[in-house]
Parts: C-alpha cells; sequence; structure tokens
DNA sequence: AGTCTTGTTCGACT
DNA sequence: CAGTCGAACAAGAC
C-alpha cells in the first residue's frame, strides 16, 4: 500500500536510474480505465517525443513533468511501478507502459485497478508536505485545534496533511500516545508536540528503509526493481494484533475507527 | 458467497 | 454555509 514513503522511495529510485531526461517514444494502454478520462489514442498521440523533465512527488502522488505536459499517477492499494526493458513480455495486471527511445520502459502493474494515470488534470485538494520546515508545530496545532474531528480520519485526510495512510496513521498515533478516536481539539499541549515529531520521524525512518512491503505477492508494495522495502520488520502496532505492546506489554488490540481496521495499545493509547 | 482490503468522493445531517 | 461522518465505490484474493 504506498503512502508517502514508498512513493519516495520509487521516486528516489527513478532519479537514481535516471530516467530524467529519457523521451517517450510510445505509450502502450492495456486497460483504458486506467487512464482517468482520457481515450488510449489520445495518449500516445500527445506524449510521444516529450521529454521527461523531471519527477517529483506530492502527498501520494508521482508527478513526471514533460517537455510540455505533466503526467501523473496515483497508486492507490496495489499499483506498482517497473522500470523494464521495452521488449519484456507483457506482465501480469500490466495496464499501462511507457516506452522510451533508449530501448528502456516504465511499466504500471495493478492488481486491483484503482490506480489511475492523469494528464494535465488539477492535482486532489493537498495539505501540507509532513517532511517539509513549512510542517511547524504552531502550524500543526492550529490545524488541530481548528477542527473536532477524531484524529485518525483527521491524519488520513489528505486536504490537512498530505502522505499519510492506514498504516504510517496506526505508527504515528502508538508513537505519541494518541487514542486513534481522540478528539483533533482536545489534544494535550504535549501530545501534539509529540504528533509533530513521530509523524517526521517515523516517515524518514521507513524511507530510509525503502518502504513497507506487506501483503503476499502480487498485491505487496515493490519498488521500481520490484524488490521489497523493509520498514515491515519495524512496524510496532500496525497489524500486531494479539502481539504485546512493545514500551509496556499490553495486548494490542484491533478496532474499526472511521470504518478502517484500526490498531492500538489500550494502555499507551487512552481517550483524555 | 461473503468478507476483507484502502484511499477518496459524495451526499446527508447537524 | 461549514464541519463532520458514514455510505459507497473501485476489483480481486481468499
Amino acid at each position: 500500500m504506498p503512502e508517502l514513503p514508498e512513493v519516495e522511495t520509487l521516486l528516489q529510485e527513478l532519479l537514481e536510474l535516471q530516467l530524467v531526461g529519457e523521451t517517450i517514444a510510445g505509450v502502450g494502454i492495456y486497460w483504458p480505465n486506467v487512464a482517468e478520462g482520457i481515450p488510449a489514442s489520445s495518449w500516445e498521440k500527445g506524449l510521444k517525443n516529450q521529454k521527461i523533465v523531471s519527477i517529483t512527488r506530492r502527498g501520494k502522488f508521482l508527478i513526471f513533468q514533460l517537455t510540455k505536459d505533466r503526467l501523473f499517477v496515483h497508486l492507490r492499494m496495489t499499483g506498482k511501478v517497473h522500470l523494464v526493458s521495452s521488449d519484456e513480455p507483457l506482465q501480469k495486471h500490466e495496464h499501462l507502459r511507457l516506452f522510451f527511445s533508449s530501448g528502456r520502459a516504465l511499466s504500471y502493474q495493478d492488481q486491483r485497478k484503482f490506480g489511475r494515470w492523469y494528464l494535465n488534470a488539477p492535482l486532489a485538494e493537498l495539505g501540507i508536505e509532513p517532511l517539509t520546515k513549512e510542517f511547524t508545530l504552531d502550524y500543526l496545532q492550529q490545524l488541530l485545534s481548528s477542527h473536532s474531528m477524531q484524529i485518525k480520519p483527521f491524519l488520513l485526510n489528505q486536504k490537512y496533511i498530505a502522505g499519510l495512510g492506514n498504516i504510517y496513521v496506526d505508527e504515528v498515533l502508538w508513537e505519541a500516545k494518541i487514542h486513534p478516536e481522540e478528539r483533533t481539539h482536545s489534544l494535550s499541549k504535549k501530545q501534539v508536540e509529540q504528533l509533530h515529531q513521530a509523524i517526521p520521524t517515523i516517515l524518514k525512518s521507513a524511507i530510509s528503509n525503502k518502504g513497507t512491503s506487506l501483503g503476499k505477492h502480487q498485491s505487496n508494495y515493490r519498488n521500481v526493481s520490484k524488490k521489497e522495502g523493509t520498514h515491515q520488520n519495524l512496524l510496532k502496532i500496525f497489524r500486531k494484533t494479539g502481539n504485546l505492546c512493545p514500551r509496556c506489554n499490553s495486548k494490542i488490540i484491533k478496532i474499526k475507527v472511521a470504518q478502517r481496521g484500526t490498531h492500538l495499545c489500550p494502555f499507551c493509547q487512552k481517550i483524555n
């Protein structure tokens, strides 16, 4: 499940593999709905001969700035991008392939077909990037106190803070000792400080471990070279139901918050 | 066959 | 009108 650290890992790898500068020689669309609102024929026509000028990330979006157009992708749950040779046979669940004049190609695979590619579309409304210097304690405090939602759905909502998903929200809330159903405006000063600290700490740790690969086979997150990340070995709470809390040895429980499976330690994370 | 998975959007409600 | 929240949806594995 690609969240900010997984998309950032893909980005760094694409930069290392020198994808910037590649020229698009063709586009293959193997499942038309992958291209949100755009007929497959116009992709081929429009993108051919454009160069990749830069690659960036915003929230969970991976953005390719081309000579004329802006191409971007949201991987949702099971979307994967792999750098392959142009003559590599079509992969299972492969829905799109960008062919480059060098002979390399960027392959997009998505078992559940929830991910989408966009061309010159506006990005969704996205909040602050949690790994920038703009993400200050004051900013977070202001954001939290101006809402009264439960903290978990607040953190999952991309329009407030961009990039967190179900895995890292559970991890962050455990780290900051906050109950996922705590109301944003009811957090103590100390909890806000812990949250402000935990978000970048956990995201950076996950990035340095090249992301979290959970699940099996096709549904598992893989990087550009089809390798697994290693952050799953460092998860404290996510999918650890019944295990002991690494901090206090209480039994980790699973509940539903805003319809999402949610893991927490009932001793460390109590409602204020 | 029903349940489970997640990110996002939409509409209903206060 | 704004904030909040639950339902719905995407599609496939088990």
